[in-house]
DNA sequence: CGGTTCGTTGATCTATCTCAATTAATGTGG
DNA sequence: CCACATTAATTGAGATAGATCAACGAACCG
């Protein structure tokens, strides 16, 4: 598992050019890592969080419940991902954040964060703009539940966790680890659980995945790209001009 | 309708303390305006424009055009909002930007953008705040389309349309303007223009709403918003701490 | 190895879509 | 300012993607 230090700054450099004294700062501003066993609340909707938080390992999720009990998960969030800057500026946190599979944490005080963001102004545009990230993958979701039937919601879903998984070198033989239960894929989706059965059943027999082991493996990219409408534009993956 | 300036400097008091140079820097900051007439393309999707916008008058969206051909409406636009910060980081819009009604919005070159919050630590704060919020708003869709039915889906657009309008003193007796045609709301919530239709009559016959001569007024603010589900807290518009 | 969670399948139901036609507004050029 | 063209709203009838209810087998976990 790479060092705390190295991953934000590999990640910081996806954001925005760092200056090598920016990089020495960014290897020591963290202040500790933390573990959550698989489907644990890592924050609760309206904690107030003194810390920002890099994942390192491990994947989670943003949610909301709504009053009938059903879950809405908002975002993934995969290593190397910065969560929640958020809380940083806004305070209360509006969502939950809970563990998918066990996952470690990397925490960033909000004192340091508000000291280098006044101190290092490309650090600050580097966090800025990993907002605007995740509010353009928001915004994507919005589309993929407004506009998409069932099979595209999910082959875009698995696009998305693919292509983030990719730059941080989580994929193995076109396969990522898939520790996703069909339950939580419908949370993503809006859709039922029997239904996301019922479509990745489709999704298989069409010859475009398989799933098996907490493992999936993607055998036509290209296919399940068109049937999910995925183009990753939205991820801005490419390094920082 | 209030000049640039004193819009601007209104909306960023919501968002960080300002001191009285820093007021006075907003005040200057802006280089013209420009009018857009209803149903128009403000940017288009792909778009690398080199200045941001401050919404003056009327009211516009975000949207993203899918390949069958239907639209999906990401978010609306009211006056006081900065659109698009988004393009100031990325570059390249990932999505498109229409006016509804007519409207007027006051452009700020990205380069003078640059300068001020690399010299005013608290507008880049500000600015930053406010695509948070952006986000947070987006969140919200995403639980709109994905867990309501239609009657709540659009119960929820009418309350935080008019919520945010209410911060910025465009609502009248109970109501707003409402330009927003059927299937545009149908666009917004992922329904056909049909079952909008529909759906509103079922609205207006419960007494929660009337919707005549483009004007929409609320009989049922409670109702309404118990309906769609509405708390108001993801929008943050309690003034800056 | 017994309990809980997760995945699979069947049968039925329903919210929303589609297609289609009509009326009411709104806008426009002469 | 009117006639005509276009866009928006309304209503009906029929189709369907996905939900709901229910039951059972398979995997995982302490």
């Amino acid at each position: 598992m790479p060092v705390f230090g190295d991953l934000l700054v590999r990640r910081f450099k996806c954001l925005y050019p760092l200056s090598s004294g920016e990089e020495a700062f960014l290897r020591t501003m963290w202040s500790r890592t933390s573990d959550f066993s698989a489907r644990q609340d890592i924050y609760y909707e309206g904690a107030r969080p003194d810390s920002s938080a890099l994942l390192l390992s491990g994947l989670a999720c943003r949610y909301r419940l709504m009053s009938s009990g059903t879950r809405q998960i908002i975002a993934f969030i995969v290593p190397g991902d910065l969560f929640d800057t958020q809380s940083f500026l806004l305070r209360t946190l509006d969502h939950g954040i809970a563990s998918i599979s066990p996952c470690t944490a990397g925490l960033i005080k909000h004192k340091t964060l508000m000291e280098i963001t006044r101190s290092h102004h490309g650090i600050a545009l580097g966090l800025w703009k990993a907002t605007l990230i995740e509010g353009a993958t928001s915004r994507e979701w919005i589309v993929n539940v407004g506009q998409r039937n069932a099979h595209a919601r999910i082959a875009h879903v698995m696009c998305e966790i693919y292509a983030r998984l990719a730059v941080v070198g989580h994929t193995a033989d076109g396969g990522i680890p898939w520790p996703i239960t069909q339950s939580a894929l419908g949370d993503a989706t809006g859709l039922t659980q029997v239904h996301v059965n019922r479509t990745l059943k489709g999704l298989r027999s069409d010859g475009l995945i398989t799933l098996e082991n907490r493992w999936l493996t993607i055998h036509d990219w290209d296919g399940l790209c068109r049937r999910g409408e995925f183009e990753n534009r939205y991820l801005h993956l490419s390094p920082a001009a």
